[in-house]
DNA sequence: TCAGTTGTTTATAT
DNA sequence: AATATAAACAACTG
């Protein structure tokens, strides 16, 4: 579940429900999703903050407090929940913040990603560590500029954060459909046309994606888990394969 | 039983 | 130096 796209939705979900808040205590069910701190410490951190406006980097949530910040990480599996009380709690629910009016609740089945303490920005930053420029606030000659400088494959620079934060696989798969690219392609070999396509087919698949609550249809995103997957534009079987070691899909006749 | 899964990090190879 | 590949993490689904 967790792109970028996603993540925005849970930041803005964050400022909806949670900001505001008196934290009364703090829950761990499973001390593993804690990174960098311990049920204790993450307690006597948050009791009595309330969070503020919360920020996205990437697949990264930034929840700031009026003390220290709180880090999500959501792997492949995270969701954040709003109860108004206890009731419809899940196993997967690994930290629990109960607060004046409800409770937010990390879920995460798979376990992958976590939790963060940061006590203040220079922290915060660390814990971050040398991720890139935001997919969706990343200008256009920026976006040109650093992936001029990686040689290889288009598929895996557009994943890497450090080059570009937030462009997961099915992202990344789904841009360059649109893009009409292939995911093999070397970016040495792109063209200028197909640069600013790149660049344009990402930004309107991530809005889109944040748009409609959910994955966008018409898409090869609602392709790819159906028992036929086939090109919404032409029509021709999708071909999967490995590229970067992940799962892809792309059209053999719309991406050359 | 086996293959597959939206992410990231690490080690190893090229 | 940078890119490519595989494995590990972990838990579940079909």
């Amino acid at each position: 579940m967790p792109e970028l796209p996603d993540v925005e939705r849970y930041r803005r979900f964050l400022a909806r429900h949670a900001v505001g808040r008196p934290i009364s205590s703090v829950r761990v069910t499973d001390r593993g999703i804690l990174r960098n701190t311990t049920p204790q410490a993450l307690g006597r951190a948050l009791r009595g903050r309330r969070f503020e406006d919360p920020d996205r980097q990437g697949k990264w949530l930034v929840a700031w407090t009026d003390g220290p910040a709180l880090l999500f990480h959501f792997g492949m599996t995270g969701d954040l929940i709003w109860g108004a009380g206890p009731e419809g709690r899940h196993r997967h629910d690994r930290v629990i913040l109960e607060m004046e009016g409800g409770e937010l609740r990390y879920r995460n089945m798979r376990k992958l990603g976590g939790l963060w303490l940061a006590h203040d920005a220079d922290e915060a930053g660390a814990v971050l560590g040398s991720l890139g420029p935001d997919a969706l606030e990343v200008g256009r000659r920026e976006f040109r500029d650093r992936l001029g400088r990686r040689r290889g494959r288009i598929k895996p620079a557009l994943m890497d954060q450090r080059l570009l934060a937030g462009v997961g696989n099915l992202v990344a798969d789904e841009t360059l459909w649109r893009a009409r690219i292939d995911p093999s392609r070397s970016i040495e070999r792109l063209t200028d046309t197909e640069h600013d396509r790149l660049y344009d087919e990402l930004r309107a698949v991530l809005r889109t994606w944040i748009g409609e609550g959910g994955e966008p249809r018409g898409s090869l995103l609602a392709e790819r888990a159906g028992p036929d997957p086939r090109c919404p534009r032409c029509g021709a079987a999708l071909l999967r394969a490995q590229v970067g070691g992940r799962t892809t899909y792309r059209c053999p006749t719309c991406q050359r």
